[in-house]
Order: structure tokens, then C-alpha cells, then sequence
RNA sequence: GUCCCCUUCGUCUAGCCCGGCCCAGGACACCGCCCUUUCACGGCGGCGACACCGGUUCAAAUCCGGUAGGGGACGCCA
């Protein structure tokens, strides 16, 4: 009877990675872009399922049609794209089945697991007003549970005719056995007035019917479990595995909200930083291995289990994600890192397609000085940009007639030198040291200042190699213009 | 209010299930020293925690009970 499309599909198109019958899936509400916490959720699930050989779907839930827009969707699949959460089915849209969720309402009502409520959203919000106020849990109170006559053509909502005695209790992999009493649990709508299904019960059928093996989501979920426990019982669908990780927090350990700094993944991509880099942190966070840090793709696939997965809150530490950034960049491939590097530098107004040296040489030059690529752009400015002025604080620590001296000489060995490596330059430099007398700084810093403009760069010999001897010396002699002017 | 969950350095965590190796280990941040032609990288060292109270035990971060604090849920949102 479960003949649409993408059920048929989810069957068929990975049969050879099934291996293992692990089906796991990610399912956002289409409501705004991929935030860390759904990224990281999404990466256990992706971890589960490539751990194990399973499938991992991606389902997206846009029950709530006021909400939902495609803007959305695409920032979510932008950014699980840019992560490499790479999924084997879907992404297959809760509003694509409707008729399919109808179609289970209607079971339950004819085995009358389910009924009609004629109760107003407005007297339901002043009866759970009123009992909160009386101190007594706001749950529905049941009246219509018993109704025998129809109200004639009035909105009415279907309601799961829940236990109310005996209790719903659940392993977690994460958290371990969770009881709930049935008696907190109350008659949920699973139809809306306007025939719409409602979450608790579409994430049941498509759970269900997508067959999927463990659900790992958000612990903001746990209050939903026991009732969607009581659907799966009550349709006869086998239950699943169920996982909730626990929520990230902001430093005030309130709930992670903008006002925390960004909290979307691609903001994050935006600010400089790599997939790499988000993904090892999001899961350092709430797991560990060990005192295992650094993860590759594969040794995390190897060593994750969501059983280790801790049972508390953590709080979102942007240090600590900033110094996993620079540590894939300064091992990261430099001819990589070039290409993740020229959209930043194109906003800054270079552009190394036009000339000056590879960027990727550049690159290398800045890897163990750059945190991010936005400082890393900043800082490879200069070789494509010649300094149009000076550090004159730093400038100003030097005599006038030492850096006369320092430039002529420079510029001049250069011009006959057949030095081309960082080492040869910086040999023939502390050659040049010696002759003259001077102490390396004396040297170094004038020659860094006339080079980039400024104090802060990479070795001088590693410049010059990347600069080139040619582009070194005209810079020296502008310098050499510039501080006999002054 | 009711129910559910959580609690090791400032932060992420190891250890807890299977008590002794833990007067608690690693990492980020911070501080100091070293390296050094700047800035970084790196190296070395320092600071710093078992929420609290009882119980069990020769022995408890680890087991049991309670207290406190925090969070989540209680929607015709997901």
C-alpha cells in the first residue's frame, strides 16, 4: 500500500552499501540556514552510517508549510555540501506525502487508536493557562476521547488515543533507560483542523516507512520519544534505536544564539575557516577518543560510537576551533589552500591570476602565520600589492643614513646575486651582516619594512624567494627613494 | 507547577559501566622561559577541577541515597 516514489527508491538505489541494515537519517526543518548544532547532529548520523556501512538519508521536514521555504533548503544543503556530509538518499520533502500520512490517520481512526477533537486551539490555550495556574500539568484534558455524537460540520482536529496508564521506557544509546509514565503523556493531535499531518506523527510514518534503524537526533527530543513510541506501537512498525546528543551552548551556557557570534556553518566558511577544521571540532565536542585531537576523515569514521557520545551540554569554544583551523592549515596542501584562498584575496583587491608570484608559493610562506584564511589574505597582500607606505613607528628606529646604507647595499648584491632559495638569501644576507658590521635585526627589519611595508611577515629569505630578486630590488630602491626624502 | 535529563580544571574532555595504577591525565585559553632577522611556528614549565552532604568499603571521581544548581519538554512548531 506504501507505493510512493521515493520509498521505492530508498530501497533501490544503495543495496551495496546496506551491508550492515543501518539506516540513519538527518532531518531539518527548512527554517533557516544549518546551524552547528544540526551540523554536528547530521556528522553522527553521517558517521554512524559510514562507520557501519549503512545509509544516510536526508530528509527534510517541512511540515510546517508557514515556515518552510527553499531558501533554507538550499543554505542547508549548501552547507552540509561544504562540510562533505555526503548523503546516500533523499533529500525527500515531508510535504511530498501528504496522502501517505493521511493514509495512516485514517488507519488509526479505524482502529480507533485515534479520534476526532472538536476543541478549539483558543479553549485548549485557556485550559492549559488555567491548569497552569491551578498548579496541574497542562496536559489535554480528553474530553472528546469519549464523544459518541459527531458535531456536524464543525474544524475538528485527530487526536492518538494514548494509554493513560503503565509507563513508555526506552534505551538510549546515549543517555541510557528513560521511563516516562503514560499518564504525562496526553492525547497529541496528529491531524491538524486544517487536514495538515503534525511532526510527532510524520516523523513516525517516515521514520517507519524509510526503515530506519537509529534515530539520532537532538535531546530536545527526548519529551517526544514516548509518544512516538506509543505510534510506532500502535501501527504495528517495529521501533527504532533511538540516540539524543545533547545541545551546544553558548559561553553563558545559554542555548547557542547569535548573539554568541555566528552560529551558522557557513558563516564559518565565510570568516575563513576550513570543512576540516568545523568538522574535527564538532566532533571533539560531546566525543572523544582518548586524548585524541586531530582527526583525519577516516579515523574518525573508525573511532566514532555514538555510545561514547557524552551525556551533558557543551559550550561552543571558538579558541579552541581557531586553533584546529590553524592546524589544518599549516598542514593542509598549499595548492589547495591557494584556490580556497583567491575569492579572499579578490575581495581585497588582488589578484594573482594577473601576475606576481604562484599563489600557492605564497601560500607556503604564510601557512604557520595565518589562523584563517581571512588573515592569511591579509597577510599575502603585500605580494601582490607593493607597500605604498611604511610602517614610519618602525621606520623611525633606524637612522637615516643605516637605512641609506642598508638599502644601497641590498640592492645592490641582489642585482648580481645567483642566490634563488630562502637558505641562499638568508646566507647571503648574514654574509652581508658580517662585512658591514651589522646585527641581523639591523639588517632584517628595514629590508622587511621596504619588502611588505610593515614588521609583521614571513622570513625575509622566504620572501625574497617568493617575491623574486627582480621585484625585491625595485622594492628596495623605492624604499631607498622614500627614506632619503625624509 | 509537572515530567525528563545533566553536573571532573574558565572551556572541550580522559578516567566512571569492571572501586585501588588518580593527592585526577590530555587539549584550548592564560602566564613564564627557551628558540629567533619581525610576526608566527615549535619546545619546556606553570596556573587550574572530581557541585555538596551522607552511606557502603581496608580503599570512592568511580557504587548507593539525598541536597543544591543547571537545562529541556509540557504547541493545531519542528
Amino acid at each position: 500500500m506504501i507505493g510512493y516514489k521515493f520509498i521505492i527508491s530508498s530501497i533501490g538505489i544503495k543495496k551495496e552499501c546496506c551491508m550492515s541494515g543501518i539506516r540513519v537519517r538527518f532531518a531539518p526543518s527548512p527554517t533557516g540556514y544549518l546551524h552547528v548544532g544540526g551540523a554536528r547532529t547530521a556528522l553522527f548520523n553521517w558517521l554512524m552510517a559510514r562507520k557501519h556501512g549503512g545509509v544516510f538519508i536526508l530528509r527534510i521536514e517541512d511540515t510546517d508549510v508557514e515556515r518552510s521555504t527553499s531558501e533554507s533548503v538550499d543554505a542547508i544543503l549548501q552547507g552540509m555540501e561544504w562540510l562533505g556530509l555526503d548523503w546516500d538518499e533523499g533529500p525527500f520533502y515531508q510535504s511530498a506525502n501528504f496522502p501517505l500520512y493521511k493514509d495512516y490517520v485514517q488507519k488509526l481512526v479505524d482502529l480507533d487508536k485515534a479520534y476526532r477533537c472538536y476543541c478549539t486551539a483558543d479553549e485548549l490555550e485557556a485550559r492549559r493557562e488555567l491548569a497552569m495556574r491551578e498548579g496541574r500539568k497542562p496536559k489535554y484534558d480528553g474530553r472528546c476521547r469519549t464523544l459518541t455524537e459527531q458535531p456536524g460540520d464543525r474544524p475538528f482536529v485527530v487526536r492518538f488515543r494514548a494509554p493513560q496508564d503503565g509507563s513508555t521506557s526506552f534505551d538510549d544509546q546515549i543517555k541510557g533507560t528513560i521511563t516516562f509514565p503514560n499518564e504525562e503523556l496526553d492525547d497529541l493531535i496528529i491531524q491538524r483542523s486544517d487536514g495538515t499531518p503534525t511532526y510527532n506523527f510524520c516523523v513516525v510514518i517516515d521514520d517507519a516507512v524509510m526503515r530506519i534503524t537509529h534515530v539520532i537526533r537532538g535531546d530536545d527530543h527526548v519529551n517526544n520519544t514516548p509518544r512516538q513510541i506509543l505510534l510506532y506501537q500502535a501501527l504495528g512498525f517495529p521501533v527504532p534505536l533511538f540516540a539524543h546528543v545533547p545541545m551546544i551552548l553558548g559561553a553563558d551556557k545559554a542555548r547557542l544564539s547569535k548573539r554568541h557570534g555566528a552560529t551558522s556553518v557557513i558563516a564559518y566558511r565565510d570568516m575563513g575557516l576550513l570543512p576540516e577544521a568545523l568538522v574535527n571540532y564538532l566532533v571533539r565536542l560531546g566525543w572523544s577518543h582518548g586524548d585524541q585531537e586531530i582527526f583525519s576523515r577516516e579515523e574518525m569514521i573508525a573511532s566514532f560510537d555514538i555510545a561514547q557520545v557524552g551525556r551533558s551540554a557543551s559550550v561552543f569554544n571558538p579558541d579552541k576551533l581557531l586553533w584546529l583551523n590553524a592546524h589544518y592549515i599549516k598542514t593542509g596542501d598549499p595548492q589547495r589552500l591557494a584556490g580556497l584562498l583567491a575569492p579572499f584575496l579578490a575581495e581585497r583587491g588582488a589578484d594573482p591570476s594577473a601576475g606576481g608570484p604562484q599563489l600557492a608559493a605564497v601560500v607556503k610562506t604564510l601557512q604557520e602565520r595565518a589562523r584563517t584564511l581571512i588573515e592569511m589574505a591579509e597577510g599575502a597582500l603585500f605580494y601582490y600589492l607593493a607597500p605604498e607606505a611604511y610602517d614610519e613607528t618602525a621606520m623611525a628606529k633606524f637612522e637615516k643614513g643605516h637605512l641609506l646604507a642598508v638599502y644601497a647595499t641590498v640592492a645592490e648584491r641582489l642585482a648580481t646575486t645567483s642566490a634563488r632559495t630562502a637558505a641562499e638569501f638568508d646566507a647571503l644576507l648574514k654574509d652581508l651582516c658580517a662585512e658591514k658590521g651589522w646585527k641581523m635585526p639591523q639588517l632584517g627589519q628595514p629590508l622587511r619594512i621596504a619588502l611588505s611595508g610593515g614588521t609583521q611577515a614571513p622570513g625575509i629569505g622566504e620572501i625574497i624567494e617568493t617575491l623574486g630578486s627582480a621585484e625585491t630590488v625595485r622594492r628596495v630602491h623605492r624604499a631607498l627613494e622614500h627614506a632619503s626624502t625624509c
